[in-house]
RNA sequence: GGAUCGGUAGUUCAGUUGGUUAGAAUGCCGCCCUGUCACGGCGGAGGUCGCGGGUUCGAGUCCCGUCCGGUCCGCCA
């Protein structure tokens, strides 16, 4: 037996025990003829004592930083008790000590403030886990994992593994492929979710499934988006939407509970997509905070009744003709931000700037200070008098001492960067509280997208999802087919809605699901709005279609980005750090260097020629 | 596919208008120290300034290319 406790557990009450450790070396502070080793194990740091006695024996076995050894000795008061960790009212007073294995100087410090870089820590990621912030990650992705599978167990859903060699679907994400050798030229793509497996499952009667299961997806990678990332994917048979929003509000709820402490006991709010974009420019809102967008196109201040929140406005706005900012914009909108009249000329010129960065990319920034003494301070005075003016704050809501931004152009990416710049001042006004937890349900999506390059409709959320009942008849009785492009906001398909709903957590996406169709015909319909013709729908869908036929039940589902969801809850915009092995930016693992060419031979053997370009 | 920021000691970074021998902190090595816990003190070693080319009397610094990394856009049903 290498140890009897480990470096996190011995109190004042183990005094004049005698114990063994083993772990590694933290540190060594030699203090004449004593030295203090800090011992760490998964579990924490224990000081040991080693006295005068052992001075030969550590000159013959010098210590360093992460050797691994084993001391045994005896459970001590400490005369300088350190209240700073858990185990400092004691030391061990060592007796003998072995090395059990040295350690090269590691090329950065294990310490929770470590001075290595992310290449770095990446590279060398086993020692990287060893640090307690990355290890207080891990058990917390262990946590959430439990909680859980322990309240979906509870309410009788069953795990049950899902193949990951399967055939590739090319619709939505690219697929990641596996050369069968078996096969040749034929290939293996690996699931971007288990989505059409899950609904066989219903099929077959297994009416509560879950998996807590790797997906696959072969595209850029971003700070929260990995190609292989984990969700927890569900499914449920006999269930309408409300069935599935209550279920799995109580699941975050119970995480919520489990992991952090936090009594969730409010409702989650449900929100339809429409109102998320009309509110907040975007599918995501962060509710923690107000700040709610205000449509300046006069005189309707909102979108005129009926029109898609992204499809602009047409009609001439009497912002118009006057030589301003604001001349011939598709879409004008603004936030009020509270108490910030008095920002200085400094401040303001650098949020223009902000606003100006490429990644926004908006042309400049509007703005109004509605000072104390109820007069109005803009950059377009010279342009609208002060009725027009004051009409406009007051559209955004704005009270004394607000500051009112506005942001003027074409309408999706004036959306987009008001909804940035809403977020941005939510942080910057410390309104987005990093103990705070906000849920909203964001629901009725739009069953389809418009895709400009291949002039047709594809799925918004997948291919299986569900009109609203009252939108199938349009989907039925209407053809497809886009006449004029330019127009396709008029097409009957661009109102259809979806059964569809995001679960969105402080502005994160962090799950999405719908109620999916199990009718054949309906399923060949959708099929054939998405452009595929009977052939291509039996031959990449045949199996899902022919189910649908004997006794499919209505179910639908759910899945959540557990990376991301953990990130969330562990305070952290990255989802890298709670990954025990993540890629980098372009996809590579740094520490094993994949990928990686493989030997002639394999290629050989799976009859693969390279044509690299 | 595109934009943008970065690459200097083991590590994290500084390096002025292009100008003598490229610095700091930390880590590492040695010596001293019996109550440290970010120990302290003294001393020391450690650099192809990512790589290639160019401009120049002279390049860490300017220009071009390239590689690597971060962030973002496109993409992510």
């Amino acid at each position: 037996m290498y140890r009897t406790h480990t470096c996190g557990e011995l109190r004042s009450t183990h005094i004049q025990q005698t114990v063994t450790l083993a772990g590694w070396v933290q540190t060594v502070r030699k203090f004449g003829a004593i030295t203090f080793v800090d011992l760490r194990d998964r579990y924490g740091i224990t000081q040991l004592l080693m006295g005068e006695e052992l001075n030969t024996l550590l000159d013959q076995n010098p210590l360093g930083r992460e050797f691994v050894i084993q001391a045994t000795g005896t459970v001590s008061e400490r005369s300088n008790k350190n209240p700073n960790m858990p185990t400092g009212d004691i030391e061990i007073a060592v007796q003998s000590f072995t090395i059990l294995n040295k350690s090269a100087v590691p090329p950065f410090t294990i310490q929770d403030d470590t001075d290595g870089g992310d290449d770095l820590r990446m590279k060398f990621r086993y020692l990287d886990l060893r640090r307690n912030a990355i290890k207080k990650n891990m058990e917390l992705r262990y946590a959430v994992n439990r909680a859980a599978r322990n309240y979906l167990h509870q309410k009788q859903f069953i795990d049950i593994e899902t193949p990951f060699l399967i055939k590739s679907t090319p619709e939505g994400a690219r697929d990641f492929v596996v050369p069968s050798r078996m096969n040749p030229g034929e290939f293996y793509a690996l699931p971007q979710s288990p989505q059409t497996f899950k609904q066989l499952l219903m099929v077959s009667g297994y009416d509560r499934y879950y998996q807590v299961v790797k997906c696959f997806r072969d595209e850029d990678l971003r700070a929260d988006r990995q190609p292989e990332f984990t969700q927890i994917d569900c499914e449920m048979a006999f269930v309408q939407q409300d069935d599935i929003l209550d279920m799995f509000e109580g699941m975050i709820k119970s995480i919520f509970k489990e992991v952090r402490n936090i009594d969730y006991t409010e409702p989650v709010e449900r929100m339809s997509w429409e109102d998320a974009m009309w509110t907040y420019g975007i599918d995501k809102p962060d509710i923690r905070f107000g700040m709610k967008l205000a449509n300046l196109n006069f005189p309707q201040h909102t979108f005129p009744a009926k029109q898609s929140p992204l499809g602009g406005l047409a009609s001439a706005s009497p912002l118009w003709g006057v030589g301003g900012p604001f001349d011939q914009a598709e879409t004008v909108l603004a936030i009020a931000v509270p108490g910030c009249s008095e920002y200085s000329r400094k401040q303001t010129d650098e949020l223009t700037e902000w606003v100006k960065r490429p990644q926004i990319g908006m042309k400049g920034m509007v703005y109004i200070k509605c000072n104390a003494d109820g007069t109005y301070k803009s950059t377009v005075d010279k342009f609208y008098s002060h009725e027009i003016i004051k009409s406009i704050a007051d559209a955004a809501g704005a009270q004394i001492g607000d500051l009112v931004l506005i942001l003027a152009g074409a309408e999706e990416r004036t959306r987009k960067a008001i909804s940035e710049l809403r977020l941005e001042m939510g942080k910057r006004l410390g309104l987005r509280k990093e103990n705070e937890f906000k849920l909203l349900w964001v629901m009725d999506f739009p069953l389809f997208e418009y895709d400009e390059e291949g002039n047709r409709w594809v799925a918004r959320h997948h291919p299986f999802t569900s009109p609203k009942p009252s939108d199938i008849e349009t989907m039925i009785n209407h053809d497809p087919k886009i006449e004029n492009a330019a127009e396709y906001l008029k097409h009957p398909y661009a109102n259809i809605k979806a059964n569809a709903y995001d679960m969105v957590l402080n502005g994160n996406e962090i799950g999405g699901g719908s109620i999916r169709i199990f009718q054949r015909d309906l399923q060949e319909k959708m099929f054939a709005a998405l452009g595929m013709s009977k052939d291509e729908q039996q031959h990449k869908f045949g199996f899902l279609l022919g189910a649908f036929e004997y006794g499919a039940p209505p179910h639908g589902g759910i899945a959540f980005g557990f990376d991301r969801l953990c990130a969330i809850l562990g305070g952290s915009e990255s989802i890298r750090d709670f990954i025990a092995f993540p890629k980098n930016n372009s996809g590579r693992d740094v520490m094993l260097d994949a990928p990686a060419t493989i030997d002639e031979s394999q290629l050989k053997e799976l009859q693969i020629k390279l044509n690299l370009q």
